[in-house]
DNA sequence: GGAGTTTGGTTTTTT
DNA sequence: ACCAAACTCC
């Protein structure tokens, strides 16, 4: 499949000679993909709807670079967002190109190619080119010692916090010294100053985090004409996938790039951008042609993925956000099955009717062909509701597979033997020095541990070197003394030995961890995940022998190290819809499209309107993952947090358009025939706190609340709902009230509040009541907030 | 220092 | 309900 007749040739003479191949990747693009390919020079947006052929028009515009001359291979600067995407299209290149992608240093991650500049110009912003890359864990200890130092209350304030609203203002690309008026009460009012000091720490400490990584190189950048000059004329052509998810900080270094000669391409799509709650700016997207004036726009509409209906559907759901750039998808497939609604009972049933209707699918139901496992998906709108289908799937004996997770190097055993590692290659890393100093136990707790602070502080040394001058000075004694005299002393024999490369890199890494006591702490551990975590040190030693050395293992496995193994194997794919974007499945369910939970309450309070629109690309992104079915479903009740509750279908089930969707009967007696009106109805006509005027609104637009199906769910819920087990969802109806009951309360109400739980109405002034709440305390709230709660003054609501 | 108990906090996730 | 972190007591 290589366009190269002798690899040693050139690229760029095969193209001067004119003897440019025959390209067989342009011929199998559609005019539009084929545009955004050849529009080599300016900027250029690309904007490629769900299964239009993204990746192949971007990986074709980089062969064609090459191929015709225009950039050699590493004067191409391709940026993605994951190390998946990245892995993806250097094969996928490599497909097209043969071994010319070998020579692209400067495709991989936002972050990879950063760190990659940073450790040329370190020193330009007050560091060593060895500097440490600390993950959010190390981040948030670091943090914590800080808020500890400045005498703030932890409980009120917890790091935590703060990490996240350093992360916000590294996100926007701004610095200590530059933070808006309306951000210094952030954090109690001392989030800045903490920012301030711990950017101080993380120099002394020669380290970065991963927003540090963006921000250095765009000081370098800003303060350095001549070095930003040199990098705006080395890459020729740059190139960006999932614009819509750059926040301000890679934005700006973008522009500073592309800045002299504009060849930028974005590629993206602004109904997919799903994660502004991490700092992703769909207004990158949007105001692209303001940016970059003159911008080439091309979409890519026609879908090869999906039928008409599920594209319709989609497409009709996406259609009510508003300030899109707007594409509508197409295809020339044929109409094929619509999108399948069906409500349930509760969640245990919805997860048990999912797990039948797989096995049916499996073995192919209503004329369609069998479909496997592994091409049927569950996507989720929150982890926590995984657990039902995995539990459920567990006892039908259904293999699954659950995507996303906890990270390889997040694990507890793999960051501990990392930290190892890292005091072997780098003596004065404090913060892997803290980690492991008494993991195993050495017999040092946090007396011993701050003994060795101010030894090393006094002295200004490292940790380790205090930990060495506090045990011969005998300020650390006895048993944890001699231990920790032990440690000491190993560590400096493997740092030896990581200088001297004595032994190779791998048995030194099983060597440090055996003779740490390490290993055998997890070996005489008894509990039942001792064994996968040994399982994971094996493979963790395994992967050491993709590397050179340890210090190359280290540099890398902060940024590239991925998920454990995939096995592969015929199972069904559990993950949430954030995981699936990018991936596409013949069949793909979409469980819990209940209002609060999807949409989440969370997001539409803390985002509004702009959270309801990224939920609403959400539902898109769902969607549009199915090839040929795609099951939406939604249940009555669920239990959260241990309590029961009640809710409406979500708000995107409305704007399902009919013509697409097919309404099944549900299973067994509840709710059977209720697919009259031919459009989703409630399981319950119950509602959620302060959504009584939203209901108003919507069956004044859905003639769907007036047909006879809803009203006949009406007076049906008016008996206090059981399933046809005589179950009742629980003693609690915590956050429901009756679609139509008056919200008058009285003195005493028990009532319930979004945000403060359950309390008790003591008081009331105007609308205002005063409630003293069971966690929260007393407060005074808006009566329109709270909803009568069972236990009150007066009987339970009505059902 | 370590086992056992209480408390708090629970969307989404990459690097 | 459930998990992890913090706290208590030996």
């Amino acid at each position: 499949m290589s366009l190269h007749p002798d690899p040693d040739l050139p690229l760029s003479r095969l193209a001067m000679a004119g003897a440019v191949p025959r390209a067989p990747y342009l011929d199998d693009l559609n005019p539009a993909q084929r545009a955004a390919v050849e529009a080599l020079d300016g900027p250029v947006l690309m904007l490629a709807g769900a299964g239009t052929g993204k990746t192949k028009a971007l990986t074709a515009r980089i062969a064609h670079l090459l191929t015709t001359g225009r950039a050699r291979p590493n004067e191409i600067l391709a940026v993605t967002f994951t190390n998946k995407a990245a892995r993806e299209m250097r094969t996928r290149i490599g497909r097209m190109v043969g071994e010319a992608v070998e020579g692209m240093p400067w495709l991989g991650t936002f972050h990879a190619i950063c760190v990659k500049l940073l450790r040329r110009h370190a020193e330009l912003v007050g560091l060593r080119s060895n500097f440490t890359i600390l993950d959010t864990d190390d981040q948030v200890r670091l943090l914590k010692q800080l808020v500890q130092a400045a005498g703030i209350d932890e409980k009120r304030w917890p790091a935590r916090q703060l990490a996240h609203v350093i992360d916000g203002w590294k996100n926007r690309a701004l610095g200590p010294d530059r933070i808006p008026v309306g951000d210094v009460s952030a954090f109690d009012g001392k989030g800045v100053d903490l920012y301030a000091a711990y950017q101080a720490r993380l120099r002394d400490l020669n380290a970065v985090d991963f927003g540090d990584l963006l921000l250095h190189v765009i000081a370098i950048f800003k303060a350095h004409e001549d070095v930003l000059a040199q990098y705006q004329r080395w890459f020729r052509y740059i190139l960006v996938d999932e614009y819509q998810d750059t926040n301000i900080a890679q934005y700006l270094w973008l522009r500073l790039l592309a800045q002299g000669h504009r060849n930028i391409c974005c590629v993206g799509d602004d109904d997919q951008s799903i994660y502004g709650w991490r700092g992703a700016e769909v207004g990158n997207i949007l105001r692209f042609e303001q940016d970059f004036p003159g911008a080439a726009v091309i979409r890519l509409e026609q879908n090869y993925r999906s039928t008409p209906h599920i594209l319709g559907a989609a497409g009709a759901v996406i259609a009510a956000n508003k300030g899109r750039l707007g594409k509508t998808l197409w295809t020339s497939l044929n109409e094929g099955e619509k999108v399948r609604l069906i409500g349930h009972w509760d969640g245990e049933e919805e997860a048990r009717w999912i797990g039948e209707e797989i096995e049916a699918m499996q073995r192919g139901t209503r004329g369609m062909d069998p479909i496997p496992l592994d091409g049927i998906a569950v996507l989720v709108r929150a982890s926590h509701q995984m657990r039902s289908f995995e539990d459920r799937f567990l006892t039908i004996g259904l293999p699954y597979r659950v995507i996303g997770g906890p990270r390889f190097y997040e694990r507890q055993e793999i960051r501990d033997a990392m930290a190892y590692f890292r005091l072997a290659v780098s003596p004065d890393d404090d913060l892997a020095f803290e980690r492991i100093v008494n993991t195993p136990k050495r017999g040092l707790g946090d007396k011993a541990v701050q003994t060795i602070q101010v030894v090393a502080r006094q002295n200004r040394v490292s940790l380790l070197d205090g930990a060495r001058i506090a045990t011969d000075s005998r300020l650390v004694a006895g048993k944890g003394g001699n231990e920790l005299r032990v440690f000491v002393q190993a560590m400096e024999r493997w740092h030896d030995q990581v200088v001297r490369e004595g032994d190779t890199h791998v048995e030194l890494a099983q060597m440090i961890l055996d003779e740490s006591g390490y290993t055998a702490m997890w070996q005489n551990d008894k509990s039942p995940e001792a064994a996968g975590r040994l399982e994971n040190l094996k493979e963790l030693v395994k992967a050491l022998e993709q590397f050179d050395s340890l210090q190359g293992f280290l540099e890398h496995v902060a940024l590239v190290m991925d998920n454990a193994s995939e096995d592969g194997g015929e199972k069904v794919s559990i993950m949430t819809l954030h995981a699936a974007k990018g991936l596409e499945f013949p069949a793909v369910f979409l469980p819990g499209w209940e209002d609060g939970l999807f949409p989440s309450q969370r997001s539409m309070d803390e985002g509004g309107l702009k959270g309801l629109e990224e939920e609403r690309r959400l539902a898109y992104v769902g969607l549009t993952r199915a090839e040929r079915v795609a099951i939406v479903s939604f249940a009555g009740n669920r239990r959260v947090h241990g309590q029961w509750q009640s809710s409406l279908p979500s708000r995107f089930i409305d704007e399902l358009p009919k013509e697409h969707v097919e309404v099944l009967t549900p299973p067994g007696l509840y709710g059977g025939g209720y697919g009259a009106a031919g459009m989703a109805v409630g399981a319950s006509p119950v509602l959620q706190a302060g959504m009584a005027s939203d209901l108003a609104e919507r069956a004044a637009r859905a003639d769907v609340y007036a047909s006879p199906g809803w009203r006949r769910l009406q007076a049906r819920a008016q008996v206090r709902p059981q399933d046809r087990f005589g179950r009742e969802p629980g003693e609690s109806r915590g956050l429901t009230i009756d679609a139509t009951a008056d919200s008058s309360f009285t003195l005493g109400d028990r009532v319930f509040h979004q945000k403060f739980g359950y309390g008790r109405i003591v008081g009331a002034e105007g609308d205002k009541l005063d409630i003293a709440f069971e966690k929260a305390g007393e407060k005074k709230v808006v009566a329109k907030f709270v909803v009568p709660a069972p236990g009150g003054g007066e009987d339970d609501v009505p059902f």
